[in-house]
DNA sequence: ATCCAAACGCAAGTTAATTGCAACTACCCA
DNA sequence: TGGGTAGTTGCAATTAACTTGCGTTTGGAT
């Protein structure tokens, strides 16, 4: 018995989100859910060519973070990448400082660092989120 | 007794760094000394005003960032923010989601995260460096 | 005092991302 | 199942952050 791929169902992710079901959002989920690191925009465009304009790229990627669908990841670049959260772990990312390669990885955090940084403050009322990411050399650059 | 202000001799931390002390740097690191959490280049372009060209100032940024005297940090807005390192401890930042406000956080680490996550790569063979921020909402903006 | 690479200022250019607006359509509901 | 409408789209123009090229100035070593 063939073990049947995971598959989400966009149409109600999206819906349940409050958002439309478009064939463009349709098909940009379907595309990210085959990325396994953050991409660039760019590259979603290119990917995405003729069947979404680059306006609404963005407008849907805004749309989509909003909800928590996809989350917008801040490498020290120049621009944004995008991954999808959807049914998958929590995790962080090392990026080479050469040559831009992004390797997921799982950190375990004895304790959830938010906890620690709220703490930590006077000024603030709540901590929704945090980043961490790596810079560093990958193999092939080093 | 007064107690005398830290001073940070800043002609010889810009020579030692191999880099020359003109007066738009040592106004800047002035400037900077001045900032307790990181500002933006168009802050600082502000209180430069006419002392230091516009692209002048990025190119000092990038200098002194690339010698490690000043760090880029990476707030997740479309443009960058710059503060002082040298004499300062190193800390971690909370960012208020709805009005920008910055504040410093000491997290204490039992261990370092960047050799957890070097253990928890396959592909990098070092790793340099790494941001971790905070996002939330300030008590201000509750 | 002299020299030259580093630093500077100006003008123009690039790139990521945003805005305004008219046309379109997903989907709720009769 | 056929509208009505708010959410969505595409186009053109614009903004904001940052960069590049190049001729001129200057810090600081000799």
């Amino acid at each position: 018995m063939k073990k049947p791929a995971v598959s989400i169902d966009h149409p109600k992710l999206l819906r349940d989100a409050g958002l439309r079901a478009t064939p463009g959002r349709l098909k940009l989920l379907t595309l990210l859910q085959k990325e396994p690191t953050p991409v660039t925009v760019t590259y979603l465009e290119r990917k995405m060519r003729g069947e979404l304009n680059q306006v609404t790229l963005y407008r849907a990627l805004e749309a989509l973070a909003k909800v928590g669908i996809v989350s917008r990841v801040n490498f020290e670049h120049d621009h944004a990448h995008y991954e999808l959260t959807v049914d998958r772990p929590h995790h962080h990312h090392v990026v080479c400082r050469s040559c831009g390669h992004v390797e997921d990885i799982e950190v375990p955090h004895s304790s959830a660092p938010e906890k620690d940084a709220l703490k930590g403050t006077k000024e603030f009322a709540r901590i929704d989120s945090y980043s961490l990411e790596f810079f560093g050399a990958c193999r092939a650059c080093v």
